[in-house]
DNA sequence: TAGTGGTCTAGACCACTCA
DNA sequence: GAGTGGTCTAGACCACTAG
């Protein structure tokens, strides 16, 4: 007799991780179960929307709910304020402005944001350090039509980033993750070798369809990404 | 007069991106919001679960409902079958087996499980080809301990992954993405040069603590993981 | 210790979709 | 058309924690 959604799901993963319920196979309906545990269908129904937001079952109105046939690895990344994460890591944070002037978007940059148009954009670019070595090397193309406050800030003394988050939330954001090789300039800067593999993580946000900014976060060698998923 | 919560959600949402709830910004309770909506608390509830689960507002007992302070970016990554991720891009499927055999691990893969001594394990690698072409090259190790009808499977016919997935649910999994250079062997299985960049896939799978699989997924050069974050 | 969010109940109606 | 999941209500009690 279970009278918490928790247990619910739980026993609900303990059948499918003993094969107990197999891939495809076709559960009891919500009121069946709530019969089979006690309890309300209402909390039948809270436990198997955990399951399904887990991606361990599919549910669908008449035709009832199922253990996932091809079930995939579904992982969640809080991907935080670069500061943060060095200092939650117990390190001492460091922050360089490299250049900042206002350019033409090329190609590549406007195609991220779906601008049909180059415009021009405030270019950040800066070094985030981790006990003095460099860390993340920034690559910043910000939308001050969107946002024209962000010309009166004093980009050597806070990132970019940490200013937008607090001022400018987003309605959309595409993430992107890749790798590739240092370019002599990017080796430099990350105290790299050229032609080093770099893993790169790219960030487009807009606001209700307007642009704020696309950030090239390009990680020193040795960086990972690490996370549990269900 | 919002009586379903999806709409409650969407407008506290509207009152972060339009600046009239700005980080940091503590709400009116559940009791209070459910009389402002014309609605029973429930239903707030509903739309502050999908709130915090989305990391929007941060929700504390006594303390109350407050938007969140630090916004971290937020993704979530579904990563398929790859054979399954190829045929949805419309290309043709292709698996071929280059090595399988039982070895004992080295530190690394022991290391990955935190097993404190190595032990044998099936050791499998194979290619996934898109449209004839390398696509992402795999590198396994398998506990047969845990899972010993594994080697009673034909590998050269279906992927370790496919048979896993059907056979070995898990309760466990860590994932780690990062890049790498090629090395010679697998500039050679993915037509890439030596050197090349490539993004790496790792995932290591326990059932109640016991090692089943870990995997590492190296990608031709090129390959991307993208997703809309919220 | 009192306020706030988390959960449960019993019942109702609705929306989707399978047969 | 009928079965099943999704949502809403009104009320209750519990669990956590800020002041």
């Amino acid at each position: 007799m279970s009278n918490n959604w928790g247990e619910i799901r739980d026993e609900i993963k303990r059948r499918v991780l003993d094969r107990e319920l197999l891939p495809g196979a076709k559960l009891p309906s919500d009121q069946e179960l709530a019969e089979e545990f006690g309890c309300a269908r209402t909390t039948v129904q809270r436990a198997m929307q955990d399951l399904a937001l887990s991606g361990t079952v599919n549910r669908r109105r008449k035709g009832g709910t199922r253990i996932t046939l091809h079930p995939i690895t579904r992982t969640t990344f809080d991907i935080p304020i670069t500061r943060l994460e060095i200092e939650t890591a117990g390190k001492e944070y460091g922050y360089y402005l490299v250049s900042r002037e206002i350019l033409v978007t090329p190609p590549y940059v406007a195609s991220s944001f779906g601008l049909s148009k180059p415009m021009e954009m405030l270019h950040v670019v800066a070094l985030h350090l981790a006990d003095k070595k460099p860390y993340i090397f920034e690559d910043r193309w910000i939308a001050h039509a969107t946002t024209p406050e962000v010309l009166d800030v004093d980009l050597s003394r806070e990132s970019a980033n940490e200013w937008l988050i607090r001022n400018r939330p987003y309605s959309d954001c595409e993430v992107r993750f890749l790798a590739k090789n240092a370019t002599p300039h990017e080796a430099e800067l990350l105290a790299a070798d050229t032609d080093d593999a770099l893993f790169v993580m790219e960030r487009t946000t807009w606001i209700n369809s307007a642009p704020i900014t696309m950030v090239r976060a390009i990680a020193a060698p040795g960086y990972q990404l690490v996370t549990k998923a269900s």
